[in-house]
RNA sequence: GGAGAGGUGGCUGAGUGGUCGAAAGCACCGCACUCGAAAUGCGGCGUACCUUUACGGGUACCGUGGGUUCGAAUCCCACCCUCUCCGCCA
């Protein structure tokens, strides 16, 4: 959510942020709501507070037994009353419409990140590793496929398009590269590992930033909660309507769950293989910081994801997203894209944000300092630690070997004793 | 799913229609006392929003949302959550 007062004295900013997102025109129309809202306001509370002293008139005459007194006062309050309920409701009216347009207008990127439209106007920060030389390279879907190991035919029959079933070593791989990646994130990070619900209600879904513009992107249960595309939502959740000391910040979470997506908006793209699914695990990394933390916050985030790419061995590059290409509720994004050698360039593996107080505002989490009066909203930020199903594509190509086999990375052997290669040992 | 009990300020906890934003205690802050501290005494001490140059004034909030009433923490309805017992269940 918006800082109105923010906008109020500095409306040109955020028209400038809205406008390159094709929403021209939205600050002035909620300058004008507000000040609607406001006018009201003010004159509803005055005919209020007249009503409150007649109430309490009415008690004091009923108290000495004046009752003919009662009786006009009692008849005052009936005339404002008709005219109140009117008040009322424009009041409401219009209080919901501001609502309504800050509620789906997204935040206001740093004023240095860079201007563009799309990710072809992302910003390369640093690059990683090289890609391997591997002539002729498979996809992880004939790979998967011809080692009998991955079946998007028997998952289509139970489940549609978009969902994979992996076997054997496969799947063993994929549950230790889970483990190796929140071992290292909470062991060497200092982050807490949290096992969340993955079903959320609406105000966690619309806390982080998921409700209401982005319904269609969610499955829904039919008791009205939604299935989680992504950990962040129960972990940032996690400090939703409270005031949290600020000794306890930075606290750092990170869980690794399945995320459930509807992909409403993808019909065509990636098709093919476990790239983009509705069902996928996800180390996901959430700091809750002072609003002076953040932004070294988000750097040491970018830094703890990269750690598992690098440990992996895996060739990466890291790109400063440009305004066009960021998420809604970021202020400044990073993404991690990892060297796929069947398609010959870097794909999003983690994406790693830092909301500013945008989410903790609509969450309404706060931050104290001990023995001090006064709250500020939190900094929240939120990055992939990574993407398992993504990760396991990008190991199953990188390390793909002549024979079709895949050879296990170092770093995972002690989740996999014993196992050096999928598809046939040495 | 059934039966019952309950949700009040940072905490404990009183309050069943009017002067209650809410007693009291604890915690916290200031002052006094003290060489200092403890103890004691006195005073202060919720949040959000509107309004005002300022001093200040006002509105709302006792789980949430409605309703009754001139007036609701208090009465009514719905929902949410917690606890106890029963049932079911991994």
């Amino acid at each position: 959510m918006h800082d109105i007062r923010a906008l109020r004295e500095n409306p040109e900013l955020y028209e400038k942020a809205w406008a390159a997102k094709g929403r021209s025109g939205a600050a002035a129309e909620a300058v004008e709501l507000d000040a609607k809202v406001r006018a009201i306001k003010t004159a509803s509370e005055q005919v209020q507070a007249r009503r409150n002293d007649l109430s309490k008139q009415i008690g004091q005459a009923k108290a000495r037994k004046d009752e003919a007194t009662a009786q006009a006062l009692m008849a005052e309050v009936e005339i404002l009353k008709a005219n109140q309920a009117a008040e009322a409701e424009a009041e409401r009216d219009a209080a919901q419409a501001l609502h309504d347009l800050l509620a789906a207008l997204p935040n206001i990127p740093f004023a240095d990140v860079p201007a563009g439209a799309d990710e072809h106007d992302n910003v390369e920060v640093r690059r990683w590793g090289e890609p391997f030389a591997i002539s002729n390279p498979r996809d992880h879907v004939d790979i998967g496929e011809g080692l009998g190991l991955i079946d998007f035919e028997a998952a289509a029959r139970m489940s549609g398009a978009r969902f994979t079933v992996l076997k054997g070593e496969l799947a063993r791989l994929e549950r230790a590269l889970g483990q190796f990646m929140i071992d290292i994130q909470t062991q060497e990070h200092g982050y807490t590992e949290v096992s969340p619900p993955l079903l959320v209600n609406d105000a966690a879904a619309y806390g982080t930033d998921k409700l209401p513009k982005f319904a269609e992107d969610l499955f829904q249960t039919t008791d009205g909660r939604w299935l989680i595309p992504t950990a962040e939502v129960p972990l940032t959740s996690l400090v939703m309507g409270q005031i949290v000391d600020e000794e306890e910040l930075p606290m750092r979470v990170t869980a690794l769950t399945p995320c459930f997506r509807s992909e409403a908006g993808a019909s065509g793209r990636d098709t093919r293989g476990m790239i983009r699914q509705h069902q996928f695990y996800k180390v996901e990394l959430v700091s809750i910081t002072t609003p002076e933390q953040s932004e070294a916050e988000h750097e040491r985030m970018v830094s703890c994801a990269e750690a598992i790419l690098k440990r992996l061995e895996l060739p990466f590059r890291t790109m400063l997203l440009c305004t066009g290409d960021m998420g809604f509720g970021a202020r400044r994004t990073y993404d991690l894209e990892v060297w796929l050698p069947s398609q010959g360039k870097y794909r999003e593996i983690s994406s790693c944000s830092n909301c500013g107080d945008f989410q903790a505002r609509r969450m309404d989490a706060r931050t104290k300092k001990a023995g001090e009066k006064g709250t500020r909203y939190v900094h929240s930020l939120n990055g992939s630690g990574l993407a398992v199903g993504r990760t396991l594509v990008a190991i199953m190509e990188n390390y793909q070997d002549e024979k079709g086999r895949i050879a296990i990375p170092q770093a995972l052997h002690r989740y996999l004793p014993g196992l050096t290669h999928i598809g046939g040992q040495g």
